[in-house]
DNA sequence: GAGCACTGC
């Protein structure tokens, strides 16, 4: 086959030469330069693979199988023989392989395995800017290698665009070298601040200056970023509505779309075609005949937020990378046009680059990797670029939670080493080993499996396959991960039929690479334990073993009838609308992800997903040392008492609350109550509590001898209690006062009329909280509402930046969030006056108007 | 009135 000689095919001879006098190298070539599949070609023809093989590492499997198989072409070789790949559960290659594609993964293990890389010359690291943690990983466990004992491996970083400063430091001493691309000019556009773009939604945007575009006379197919499927739905109805676009066949692309639909949007078309996409477009699926590039500039990003602990995925603005990368996407076949939906301004404010994963991504595998070869002070480990100091932190503490590293040392244990083969999430590897004990091993292999592959059940499904599941998959509330596993089994029985998953509503294919994965990680349990036996295990075995792997995500329902969940470490979110968890009281969350709500995504809420119920008394078992019982004080906004209780806590987690008969020690419980709630004494235990106090009065002792205070013993009680009770406050005072004024004693009748008539079936939440009314001085008026949790006795009025806050408080009967955008101009109206004069007194200094 | 980007062992 001839063909035209590649760019980088220039560099050959500086290749080779810098090559020989440096270990290192740096390669910098955009898309069309060749450097994929030419450099491992030169250096075979240099000479450099007679002790061994070149490896490169590809960031993706379609790539490192679609490379291996053009250069085995070129070379005119059979695929496996001199040119091979390997990839998860698929090799190609043997002793003979010279050039061998490999993914990232697959490489990481094996410089784990055996450090010593034997049998390789070079190892290859190509798009390095994507900046995966695996590639992060390999590349600085690498050097570390070349470093120590093998002065001889040569290792080149390739990249389209890269912070080359950053990586050259890295690598130093190291050669750059850059070549040129072969990819056609791209005539750049942007939004003028006229245009305001950040007003209105992308969809608007995006089908507007298309329809603009094509008014023009601008040629080609057309390719529209988006940041997900919601808005690629909005985009495609937004286009039909637009006379120029008429004649366009419209297909969405986007990762969780069937196949054949995948298909659709990528095979040639009759007509013009439009491609509304997410970021599959970017740099996984290449579109042909595309010349016009509409990009939103906007893109979901997944982040682990350490300090919380939950995993986030929130729409954000793309880097200058990326938008660079997308814009590339428009000039692969013919000139092209790009428009990017935000202003220059905006773009000159945008990071260089997105944040490489290790800077956002949870590593608890990583750390349980490292330390597994021999990595113990991860400080001085050469990170292409350090992890954050409480990312880092928040693994260990994990890992050490789950037993993988011992508490003191941080050294791996024996259950940590058994965990660590296992390439899956640390939670899953100790769920695996306590799956032994528990017989439930093939259960928790399927498990674990269902959470490396897409989701196996499609989302949204219609009701008739809804019914169909019910009908053929059987009834499951117990775990979402049983009905996963029903699913699946189901899927297996019928041989991974396509026709048999689409009736009920499962991806035939995600199903099958579950399969693999599964048998792999039965495999490797057999390995250490030739015991396992594949048999039904009771639930209660897996939920138990699901509880050891997540007890830090154990959930509370806070009140019946409603998703909401308090969680441990005080966090709280909504059980997922697809759960089929449904009326637990108390359930262990595999999945805690913060995720937009709302129209224009202005609101985020925590989501519980693959939910299991777990019962208390598992709590009790599994963990002893974190249950116990306290006795609290506490003020019940309803009644408006405070009342003394039995709290039954797991770690920080309230799990059920029993009353006192006669609060202990009344007189003190209002005292200290009054003290809680006015944010003088931040504290709800009662013994904590009285500890302040406690140290309190003593140190006031000290610093103020005049009073006379006697100093009080820790244990002494009864004459803390004393002081506290018949105080210069006064005990009656206090106790007579009404301890949450609500604002409806300061308006007027038909004012209080009107909140009584949004109340009841506008606000959003159980019984008891307040809701912080907003009025805002704009034109017309806004009057909104949201949750406020806080029993705030201060703060029921004041002024923040000319607008004027009320705290309301409201009994809600049901459950849902709340937005009042009822026409309220009349209201207020007439409320004003009233609310200013009343203000007037508690603000003189404001000016009013 | 709503919930979900992309990979990899």
């Amino acid at each position: 086959m001839s063909q035209d000689r590649l760019p980088v095919r220039d560099l050959e001879d500086d290749l080779a030469a810098a090559f020989r006098e440096n270990s290192r190298l740096i390669l910098e070539a955009p898309t069309g330069s060749g450097k994929s599949t030419q450099v491992p070609q030169i250096l075979l023809e240099q000479g450099f693979c007679r002790e061994g093989e070149v490896v490169i590492l590809q960031p993706r499997r379609l790539a490192a199988r679609m490379l291996a198989s053009r250069v085995a072409r070129e070379r005119g070789v059979a695929l496996g023989d001199e040119v091979g790949y390997q990839i998860r559960f698929d090799r190609k290659a043997s002793a003979r392989t010279r050039i061998r594609f490999v993914t990232e993964g697959i490489l990481l293990r094996q410089i784990m395995d055996t450090p010593g890389l034997p049998g390789v010359a070079a190892i290859l690291f190509d798009e390095f800017h994507e900046r995966h943690l695996f590639g992060d990983l390999t590349l600085a466990r690498a050097v570390q290698v070349q470093e120590e004992r093998r002065p001889d491996l040569k290792l080149a970083v390739m990249s389209a665009t890269l912070d080359r400063t950053a990586i050259e430091a890295y690598l130093s001493p190291c050669r750059t070298l850059r070549s040129e691309g072969r990819t056609y000019p791209v005539e750049t556009g942007y939004l003028l601040p006229s245009a305001k773009p950040h007003q209105h939604p992308p969809w608007e945007l995006a089908a507007r200056e298309l329809d603009r575009l094509v008014r023009e006379g601008t040629e080609g197919d057309a390719l529209v970023f988006m940041p997900g499927a919601y808005e690629i739905q909005r985009t495609l109805r937004a286009i039909e509505g637009c006379g120029s676009l008429k004649s366009f066949a419209a297909f969405p692309l986007y990762g969780d779309l069937p196949p054949n639909a995948q298909d659709a949007a990528l095979a040639p078309c009759d007509r013009r075609k439009i491609v509304v996409a997410t970021n599959v477009a970017e740099t996984s699926l290449t579109i042909d005949g595309i010349r016009i590039v509409v990009d939103s500039g906007l893109a979901r990003t997944a982040r682990f937020d350490p300090h919380r602990g939950i995993n986030t995925l929130l729409v954000e603005k793309i880097s200058r990378a990326s938008a660079d990368q997308r814009t590339g996407r428009a000039g692969r076949t013919a000139p092209g046009h790009c428009l990017r939906l935000w202003t220059q301004d905006d773009h000159l404010h945008r990071p260089a680059a997105e944040l490489p994963e290790i800077k956002r991504l949870d590593l608890a595998e990583t750390v349980l990797t490292l330390k597994n070869s021999g990595i113990d002070n991860l400080e001085t480990f050469p990170w292409v670029e350090a992890p954050e100091p409480v990312a880092l932190e928040r693994a260990q503490r994990l890992l050490r939670e789950l037993g993988a590293l011992e508490a003191g040392s941080g050294r791996l244990t024996e259950t940590g080493r058994a965990m660590a083969a296992f390439p899956v999430h640390p939670r899953y590897s100790r769920m695996l080993i306590a799956a032994r004990e528990y017989g439930c091993v093939p259960e928790i292999a399927l498990i674990a499996a269902l959470t490396q592959t897409r989701d196996l059940l499609e989302r949204r499904v219609g009701e008739r396959t809804e019914a169909r599941r019910d009908d053929r998959l059987g009834e499951e509330t117990e775990s979402d991960f049983f009905a996963q596993i029903r699913a699946w089994n189901h899927a297996a029985k019928h041989r991974f039929s396509v026709d048999e998953c689409r009736e009920v509503g499962v991806h035939a294919g995600v199903a099958r690479q579950t399969a693999q994965v599964y048998r792999h990680f039965l495999g490797i349990a057999r390995n250490t334990d030739p015991d396992t036996k594949e048999h039904r295990a009771p639930s209660e075995a897996v939920r138990r073993c699901l509880l050891l792997g997540f007890s830090d995500q154990v959930a509370r329902r806070a009140a019946r009838g409603t998703a909401q969940y308090e969680m441990v470490h005080g966090r709280r979110g909504a059980l997922a609308r697809d759960s089929v968890v449904r009326d637990a009281p108390l359930l262990v969350a595999s999945e805690v992800r913060e995720v937009q709500t709302g129209g224009r995504g202005s609101e985020v809420a925590v989501r519980l997903g693959l939910a299991t119920a777990v019962a208390e008394s598992w709590l009790e078992e599994l963990f002893p040392g974190d249950c116990r019982t306290e006795r609290v004080v506490r003020f019940d906004p309803s009644t408006r008492r405070v009342v003394g209780e039995e709290q039954r806590f797991f770690r920080d987690l309230v799990l059920h609350t029993k009353p006192v008969e006669e609060p202990p020690l009344e007189e003190a419980a209002f005292l200290l109550a009054d003290e809680v709630l006015a944010g003088r004494c931040p504290l709800k235990h009662w013994d904590y509590a009285v500890e302040q106090w406690i140290a309190r009065l003593n140190r006031l002792a000290a610093w103020m001898p005049e009073l006379e205070l006697p100093p009080i013993a820790p244990d002494d009680r009864k004459a803390l209690i004393e002081q506290i009770v018949y105080g210069a406050r006064g005990y009656k005072e206090i106790k007579d006062r009404p301890v949450l004024p609500t604002v409806k004693g300061w308006l007027a009748p038909e004012q209080e009329a009107l909140l009584d008539h949004y109340a009841p079936q506008t606000v959003a939440l159980p019984r008891g909280r307040k809701v912080k009314i907003v009025y805002s001085e704009s034109e017309p008026p806004v009057l909104s509402a949201r949750v406020q949790d806080l029993y705030d006795l201060e703060e029921n009025i004041r002024i923040a930046d000319g607008r004027v806050e009320l705290l309301v408080h409201v009994l809600a009967p049901n459950q849902r969030p709340v937005q009042i955008t009822s026409d309220i101009a009349e209201f207020w109206k007439t409320s004003y006056p009233s609310i200013k004069k009343q203000l007037q007194g508690r603000y003189p200094k404001h000016e009013w108007r």
